[in-house]
DNA sequence: TTAATATCGATACAATAATACCGATATTGA
DNA sequence: TCAATATCGGTATTATTGTATCGATATTAA
């Protein structure tokens, strides 16, 4: 029954759909058609309306897509509206960074509990979230059905913490610190490097200060 | 004189290699072969050969490549001795994770000051930065040779303050507002959406339960 | 000295992703 | 009613990215 496996790539715009499409005016028309939505990302019409199609089927020629049906199957899609629990490694500033980001729990994501090396036995909150001492994580992970660890401790912490959630029982890592971590195979695991991006934005930035000097 | 322009793909995984280099320990060899990186990161070797091909060519057959060089030719492909001066808007918990990320350093980057609306006239510190009332920003501008703009501000925010980047000279605009920016064609855009990390994690790790399932 | 082998770099091939093109269709307005 | 047109969705093409293969070469060890 394997239905066509979504790209990446596709996947990483849908929210931006999303967000793009929540963002519009009360008033503005009900149907939105993809060369709007198009034209107001600066994406291609054709990549919109074929990622619009791996979500919805709505999509009515001289009409385009209704709004409201559109948000809706992508919500959907993206798994909006049953959320997933993680816990969080590391309450450093990025760590509270994310905890108190409430677009989470809007997109799925329902981070259950931190944990942090340095906060006392009976833990502390930040935003409304307890957070535990590193002590108490394996019994958190045994009573939850924890699925997704997120990680923003140090790098030197992070395969030890890593090898921690993964012993636990967590399907998937998300990793903030900039290092390599080794899952075994039938752990998700996911790089959020920072420092990757900063690579491409400052080549790019420096090769388009070079050409103007030419 | 066009030199080939690097791919995006490529340019994000060369700090990856050079975070894997320098934590090799001290007592190392002092050649390292691409078959070897590519076991401890988990890529194509091949990959690797041809990643490292595009900052240098120390490789030699039987034996790879002197890591000291290929450090070296990594950082100065990277530009992380030269620095690029950058701002930061909105020091909230993500910014204030941003500011106090001493890695960016090392990396080539120099954030030189933080404004948000809400510090007061003399403005305040985080860790050794002074962070400013955001009416001294064109100030700021006019004064430094400000290439970059970081954006953490919540997304209502981000346009506008966007547009006060780009009157003030910015060349690039490193985005971690879940929104999109619309920009001059001059002035690069990049988008730091955690958003659609979550949504590739999100969908992968259900798709692999789903599949447990079956 | 010579055979075996690890590794490089180049070229060829395969997979993935983006874009162009085109026929079909719903709406608008003559 | 019918022509003009915006838009969809499918197919074809192109571009980008990743992987396999292979000859050349440096090192090791017989």
């Amino acid at each position: 029954m394997e239905k066509q496996a979504i790209s990446n790539q596709t996947l990483k715009r849908l929210p931006i759909y999303l967000n793009y499409l929540k963002a519009l005016p009360q008033d503005s028309a009900v149907n939105i058609s993809a060369t709007t939505i198009a034209e107001g990302l600066r994406l291609n019409e054709v990549q919109v309306r074929k990622d619009l199609a791996s979500v919805s089927s709505g999509g009515r020629p001289r009409v385009g897509y209704a709004k409201g049906h559109l948000i809706h199957d992508l919500e959907r899609f993206l798994g909006y509206d049953d959320a997933t629990s993680a816990i969080l490694v590391g309450a450093g500033n990025l760590g509270k960074a994310l905890l108190s980001y409430h677009g989470f729990a809007q997109r799925g994501l329902n981070i259950v509990a931190a944990f942090d090396e340095r906060v006392c036995e009976e833990g502390i909150e930040i935003d409304g979230k307890q957070v535990l001492p590193m002590a108490k994580l394996e019994e958190m992970l045994a009573r939850m059905k924890i699925l997704i660890g997120i990680i923003t401790v140090p790098d030197y912490a992070a395969q030890q913490v890593c090898d921690r959630l993964v012993a636990g029982g967590v399907r998937a890592i998300w990793n903030f610190a900039p290092t390599h971590l080794t899952v075994p195979e039938k752990v998700l695991l996911q790089n959020e490097s920072m420092v990757s991006s900063l690579a491409v934005l400052s080549k790019r930035l420096s090769e388009q200060l070079d050409q103007e000097e030419e």
